[in-house]
DNA sequence: GTCTATACGTCGATAGAC
DNA sequence: GTCTATCGACGTATAGAC
């Protein structure tokens, strides 16, 4: 390539606009600490952040990509991480996630949106979203599963990917359940799962 | 359920109001049947309706009263009364609603979109919808819960209650995974459900 | 590369004409 | 009872200032 060498991937200097993405980012997730997922326009959180609207598609694209990072980066802090051992039941991983997003104002209500935008056509992000985060926490339980089957946890004659998806869709489910009505029994909904999973050879939890 | 708020006008004769009101839902609904939740607007509808978006909120209010009434009465049809037997398993009467939506298109998508509605704030029509439905739907679901224990097909150790929070939450996520992902392990985890709820000191299914 | 200013088309909602 | 007209807000796109 003698002359007109374009590169578009890797450049110089760019340091500072990733600085300012994520200083935008941070800004945003404050804002839907603050005040749920509520007044989410494009313009409603330029307002907030200092910038105008058009900074943020600059910066994201679109506000539904914007949306998805939000959700990505509070998840990430909320100790979603990796640092959860295999043997923790696949109901206490779940709790420890419901305990994290209720801390957050407004992000169960942002994952529920994102979540029926990718149900619809026309929304890749949040399709993309949806399904990676889907097949990634499914798969997280499933392994958890697995494990606790081998230590007599879990019962050994159910299919741990099955497991994995009632598990999720539960968890998603009693979530929402509970928004709407904080007498919905969650918690109880929660441990009524566990005891279903639990092995009947073993030593039962409350014995 | 005293309907006490359906007046669309305190004037004489609107029994005719009623009937065009049912004729532009009966419309509607095929809208939706026809092509899923996409491209909802009033201004959409309106046009394949056949009437101005002006009169759709005349005889509905709002947008969202419009996509409750077509969820309501679409949800009125596929099930139509409600003949269900008691002895019925809860998982099997999920069951049932999941096949009934699943023939409809568009309609999962749009009970995700009311539900993730009901859960901001400012948005009182999709909020009663899913407040409603849930405690109804719970209610039905636990009376076959405790029909299903006294017959002993049920393990009795578990509270009805919890069950049928259990199997809501589990029947709406797996829908939700269900349609982003059309090899999740939909009918395996209902299975499982069933296989788990059961009493292991009646005769088992798969024995 | 960052960001503002501005404009376009569509949206839900409403007021007033007929 | 239904339409036309109009409103403010929305997401998106683009031109150009810095």
């Amino acid at each position: 390539m003698p002359d007109g060498e374009r590169q578009p991937a890797v450049r110089g200097s760019y340091a500072k606009g990733v600085a300012r993405r994520q200083e935008i980012l941070d800004r945003a997730i404050e804002v839907f600490a603050r005040r749920g997922s509520d007044r989410t326009s494009l313009r409603a959180i330029a307002e907030e952040v200092g910038v105008t609207h058009a900074a943020l598609t600059h910066y994201f694209g679109s506000l539904e990509e914007l949306l998805v990072e939000v959700y990505r980066e509070s998840e990430r802090r909320g100790g979603d991480g990796v640092p959860v051992p295999l043997d923790v039941t696949p109901t206490e991983l779940v709790r420890r996630w419901s305990d994290a997003n209720h801390e957050v104002q407004g992000l169960v209500q942002l994952y529920s949106t994102l979540v029926a935008s990718a149900l619809e056509e026309g929304h890749p992000a949040a399709r993309r979203f949806a399904t990676e985060r889907f097949a990634r926490v499914r798969s997280e339980i499933a392994e958890r599963v697995r494990h606790n089957q081998s230590a007599g946890r879990i019962r050994a004659d159910v299919d741990p990917v099955a497991v994995a998806a009632l598990v999720v869709a539960a968890s998603d489910g009693l979530q929402t359940q509970w928004l709407l009505d904080a007498d919905a029994p969650q918690d109880a909904a929660l441990s009524l799962l566990d005891q279903l999973l639990s092995n009947p050879a073993a030593g039962r939890p409350s014995a």
